[in-house]
DNA sequence: GCAGTAAGTTATTGGTCACTTACTTTGTTG
DNA sequence: CAACAAAGTAAGTGACCAATAACTTACTGC
């Protein structure tokens, strides 16, 4: 058995978290499950955390940052004429090498609904507060042209919306990117 | 008490439906909630479909084939030249009038990842079918242009992601459109 | 008006799940 | 090496929930 201070163990966690909760959300994921992935016993999860809640608020908040950080870096190694298509093709590789995190943000988009339905203003608040740092970085990056920013987030959102369902890559719905 | 058939059950159980899994998302909705909303006892439910997820399949079915309707009605009533503006002018009212049903499709599209993550393939086939009825619907109405097809519908897989986020109607984030 | 059927209910059951309590193990330090 | 703290577990608890079983109530045709 391997032993890990309680820092570490808040880190495997939330990784964990964030592959469970992308494929099968926040009611229908188990802390059960994301104990059993972490290698360590249920119970233990509330010692680290406080509630589910908030080991889902950690993951989400850990996804869209480094989301957030992929499309950073494909912005500073890109040349200044091309950095819309560094960009796409940032997505491009989160669709193939981690569809996990674009599940998960899809499972972050639906959660914030709820809560926010069900009279929780925090949650969203939090989550919006990140995304718009996603928003921020894009539009940054795109020389403040809000269009082009709403165009590539759309794009990127129908991405998501096509792997949710599950359409093949060859599919014609994927023939307009 | 009023008394109806059980086609008639069977069609307020799923109206009712919509809004609850809408709101709460299919794992967080009970089929006790539905009951109250349909003012009917939860038993009754299961005598009217197999399973609870026999009812939200027909939901998801309805939703999808509703906002389709709302769409081929709007083209209908177009002139030719102005058949995208008469679309985005259908989403807007979706946004406005029947946000219920823009919450629906993210529950159906992370239901579908969760069904497929779990094994289940059927109903991730049935509910691709029904919404590439939405996809050639848009793709006819457009001439068959594909790269437009696509923009239009990222467009609202984009304002789908901002409303269930739930960023207020003045926001910046609403600026590009 | 009564027999049959379709609409609807109450009570229950087996299972799951977030979270708690009380305990054990392992490393560290004076 | 002893004592203290920090990492970790086993065994529950109460709440909720999908689905079933068994029963009751109202309409409808003969």
């Amino acid at each position: 058995m391997v032993r890990m201070s309680a820092e570490e163990r808040r880190e495997s966690v939330i990784r964990a978290a964030v592959t469970e909760f992308a494929r099968t959300g926040y009611k229908g994921t188990s802390t059960e499950a994301i104990a059993r992935r972490v290698g360590v016993s249920q119970p233990y999860l509330f010692r680290l955390f406080p509630t589910k809640e908030a080991i889902f608020l950690a993951a989400a908040h850990r996804c869209l940052e480094e989301t957030g950080k992929v499309f950073a870096k494909a912005v500073e190694c890109a040349p200044p004429r091309g950095v819309l298509q560094a960009m796409a093709a940032a997505y491009d590789h989160l669709i193939t090498e981690d569809p996990e995190k674009l599940q998960m943000q899809m499972q972050i988009y639906v959660a914030v609904a709820s809560a926010e339905a069900a009279g929780d203003h925090e949650f969203g608040r939090t989550i919006r507060a990140a995304w718009l740092e996603l928003w921020d970085g894009a539009h940054l990056a795109l020389g403040g042209d809000v269009k082009e920013t709403t165009r590539f987030l759309a794009k990127g959102m129908l991405i998501n919306t096509l792997m949710s369902l599950g359409f093949p890559p060859d599919h014609r719905v994927w023939s307009g990117f």
